[in-house]
DNA sequence: TTGTAGGCGTTATCAG
DNA sequence: CTGATAACGCCTACAA
């Protein structure tokens, strides 16, 4: 493994000091266009790549970007994921490496991200942080940002969540538009602060349009796909002439049921999915053959959103504490208005 | 944001040199027992945390594993995923922090990798990485390991991949060993060289034991839920009575050709499935109200083992250049011998 | 067992 | 526009 060139190797070969040499490499100060061009070359002639760990030490900043998940049961890992990908794009487009810390449950890293100087900033999610370390960061004023809605005991905490009330919301206006007033909801578990706010969000468009909330239509405890199946076998009982979906599982078992019962979608009952997990999604359109009109989470925006807060934090920008991301409502042929 | 303390101010709380905290702060040198208690007691006073960068400056090692992710359509990304916890683990036990860099297919990674001194070694995976990123990496003498089997002209690279021919081969054998002689096989793709060690491993199974091949039963191109199903209803008409599968999403959906059929597993046919997504092969494992005998690449380990021996590279211990790890093999009740 | 001096590779500051 | 000097916070090497 050869040695790497250093600034001075390349300032003695441009003939200059090393500061000028640091000074072309960041683009900063003032260079005049010859001595410049005589640096460039040196650099290209010695393959020079700047040594960020020196750098960084000089500036006091990393540019780098933590990320700590916590990881839970009850959470497709694949919705984590498509998160993350979005805020190692969104730190990447403005500079940033992403760190990803350990997502030990027994483990607080608060100490170690606030004090190490190994990242200029950090970015939580997962739907049971940790308080303590919340806490102490935010207490701490090192530049964080949370993606959900969490209410911590004393502090209001910088976050970012998907808006899940306006979303459903939307989404059921849109049933009652097109005539539809026994819509049926199945949730997933009025545990999770996510899910109260979707049934909060169908309940808002009912009670606008005045229709009346009826308690048989609504299903709140439906994890998997054997859930949806079963509830929405429950449903049919009540003959709604829609459903609201709340997630990609359940969905496919509450088709399924669907299908069981003799029942075509959108002809006899319109659909609205939730779509958790992109590619399952897709998966199964294809294979019912039909493009369903769902919820989506923008994951990957979501994710570039948050890393562009918290780099925002960083940089000292005035940044809101409570920031909210629309629900993507996509408009396919699962539904259909009633006569 | 309050100023982190230093190793001097530690010092001179304790009485004693820089270099005393330094050596009781990495448990390096000798130290007596009596000065050892008075570093502890002002470190905790301060809550002193060393500073990783000035420290990875001095020692020339960052302690960080960099992690270049290829994604490509085609592979599940809960795979990917998946993998990528098991590296970030795997690094964690050792003492690494994990950086991911972006899988942007445009970009090259390598002389960043190798000469920001950002990272010690690095990780790749991903079907289709950079060709010229390896090699420079490979060249360089750059610690690394590319998780997948890979042949690039003219190198041998370090790489760790899971032995699908072996695993093929023993669920093959195991079939046969219960009697089944008419074995189907659907496959994903004949481009990829894990699939195409699948079908190797099932092939070296019939030959060990005297089975003749029978292209009939053998189909190569199911990707997709609706592939899976095709395959299925096609395969179907050669009577056989077991078949092989090769991922989650063409196990459902050639399951659910069963089922139509009017065929019941295991007693009409024997299936092994491929848990390629954990979470999806349970959920409809639960909604079939079945377990699958099935195939499973162990990603949690395979991630840890990569960075282990990524880890073991950086540390100049001697490790071979081809690395493979056994799937698992899970005896579950899809199966049945055949009278 | 402990301390001193110097350096890791870069940048901030200030002078020229 | 350019350069010298002193940090940045810690560790290696050597000396005491």
């Amino acid at each position: 493994m050869k040695k790497n060139p250093k600034l001075d190797e390349v300032a003695s070969l441009a003939g200059v000091s090393t500061m000028t040499v640091s000074r072309v490499v960041n683009n900063s100060g003032t260079v005049s266009e010859k001595t410049k061009q005589k640096v460039l070359s040196a650099i290209k002639e010695l393959n020079y790549q700047p040594n960020v760990i020196a750098r960084s030490l000089a500036k006091r900043k990393t540019n780098i970007l933590g990320l700590v998940v916590y990881k839970e049961k009850g959470v497709h890992p694949e919705f984590h994921n498509e998160i993350i990908n979005g805020v190692q794009a969104g730190a990447s487009e403005l500079g940033y490496d992403l760190l990803v810390f350990a997502h030990n449950e027994e483990e607080s890293y608060s100490s170690r991200i606030i004090q190490s100087s190994l990242v200029d900033g950090v970015v939580f999610m997962g739907i049971s942080p940790n308080n303590a370390d919340l806490l102490a960061v935010h207490n701490s004023q090192f530049p964080y940002i949370y993606i959900g809605k969490r209410e911590v005991e004393g502090v209001e905490p910088f976050f970012l969540s998907p808006d899940y009330i306006a979303g459903t919301e939307k989404a059921t206006d849109y049933l009652i538009s097109q005539g539809h007033t026994r819509i049926g909801f199945i949730g997933q578990s009025r545990k999770i602060e996510p899910d109260r706010d979707k049934l909060h969000g169908y309940q808002k468009a009912l009670f606008k349009h005045h229709v009346v909330y009826n308690p048989n239509l609504v299903f709140e405890e439906s994890q998997s796909q054997l859930d949806g199946y079963k509830a929405m076998m429950e449903l049919l009982q009540h003959k709604p002439s829609a459903v609201v979906m709340n997630n990609t599982y359940t969905t496919l078992g509450a088709i399924t049921a669907i299908k069981e019962a003799g029942l075509k979608i959108p002809e006899d009952i319109s659909v609205i999915g939730f779509d958790d997990n992109q590619e399952l999604n897709q998966q199964f359109n294809d294979f019912i053959g039909l493009e369903l009109t769902a919820l989506q989470i923008p994951k990957l925006e979501l994710g570039k959103q948050a890393a562009k807060l918290a780099v925002s934090i960083i940089t000292g920008e005035e940044v809101p504490k409570e920031n909210y991301m629309d629900l993507v409502f996509l408009q396919k042929n699962s539904c259909l208005g009633l006569k």
